[in-house]
DNA sequence: GTCTATAAATTGATAGAC
DNA sequence: GTCTATCAATTTATAGAC
């Protein structure tokens, strides 16, 4: 870890995400963000207006990073197996190195759509293309005949979902054993790829 | 819908949980509860001390539901592929009832895991015990080899997941058209059900 | 740009009449 | 049991000195 010097905006910004992902807009409180910044709390309104439009800069990138990018993974003309083998793999990797990421998204989505709904589309974030790779592979006879949405959305409810439910899971599974609990989530990477590929691929 | 009769208690309880679903604790407001209940404020806190506790009367009820509850399709020795079949559809089925129910519960134990844990153990719920039946089926050469663990979870995230990201779902997917995604989560109950067997399935 | 002081509004909770 | 009135604490936001 190097020590940067940041200006006073990104120092901000920072802090803003860490009270925010961990609390929720609602939870959030500028007093926090202001501590957590080193600064006072004037301040924050200084370089943002108020505390939504803080919160609209923290959640457009959070957004952002959590929409699957398949991008990477398209390069090549690889195949379609190789592509979710790629995916999986650095999408968990990226959960893992942001756990408050999905239920942040999540919860900000749910409690307040409309207001989300303008944030994304100021965002000028794109639908995923994956859709049609996984028809074409249909057609070709690599894989079995499936919806590719539900496809899609199989593949990110498996990577998503323990990461969003860890602490349940760390009871009821593991026993409050979050060592074992890390183990599972690092296995996840290859048991989702192999699950996917198992049911999708023809006999 | 028959309108019965509620005591005040149950009144404030069915208030509470409509607001307390909708926008987290901290988002709740005991006047919007109160309006919701057609009561006053003050008598929030004569039948529940203060906001927290009545909150944990509702995370509690709305946790036992969030469970995996494969009791019913336990009954009568059915074959795993069958108790597979009756859990992804009455859970499904379940969750399209009550669709705050799980960004509820995900969001607050994220955002309070310590807190929780207490009301979980005071709940008296138990770990679900479908994974001695996975490896038993294992043993008998019905499935492939596949840690239990990873199989519970793949299951879960693939039923829950969809609903927890609704809202993404319609605009990403679908262009922001409802009745698309609703008929989308209807499919679930089959495609969840036949991708799972498909994977495990021995050929 | 950064701070102190303070306003203005909200909100959980209580006291007390009926 | 239910309501009115009100307190006390919190919290976003602004005014103004430096």
């Amino acid at each position: 870890m190097t020590k940067i010097e940041l200006t006073t905006e990104e120092n901000i910004l920072e802090a803003a995400k860490k009270v925010f992902h961990k609390k929720g807009f609602d939870g959030a409180r500028m007093q926090e963000i202001a501590d957590e910044a080193g600064i006072n709390k004037s301040l924050l309104h200084y370089y943002f207006r108020s505390k939504e439009k803080l919160f609209e800069a923290i959640f457009q990138d959070a957004f952002k990073q959590f929409l699957p990018k398949i991008g990477e993974a398209l390069i090549s003309n690889k195949s379609l197996f190789e592509i979710i083998t790629l995916f999986v793999n650095a999408y968990i990797e990226m959960l893992i190195k942001n756990p408050y990421l999905p239920v942040f998204v999540v919860n900000e989505i749910n409690r307040n759509p409309d207001k989300i709904i303008d944030i994304i589309k100021n965002s000028g974030v794109n639908p995923i293309k994956l859709e049609s790779i996984i028809l074409s592979e249909i057609e070709k006879g690599t894989i079995i005949n499936i919806n590719p949405k539900h496809l899609i959305i199989n593949i990110l409810s498996m990577c998503v979902f323990p990461i969003l439910t860890r602490p349940i899971i760390t009871g009821f599974l593991f026993n409050n054993d979050t060592a074992l609990v890390q183990e599972f989530i690092e296995e996840r990477k290859s048991q989702v790829t192999s699950f996917v590929i198992n049911s999708i691929k023809l006999k």
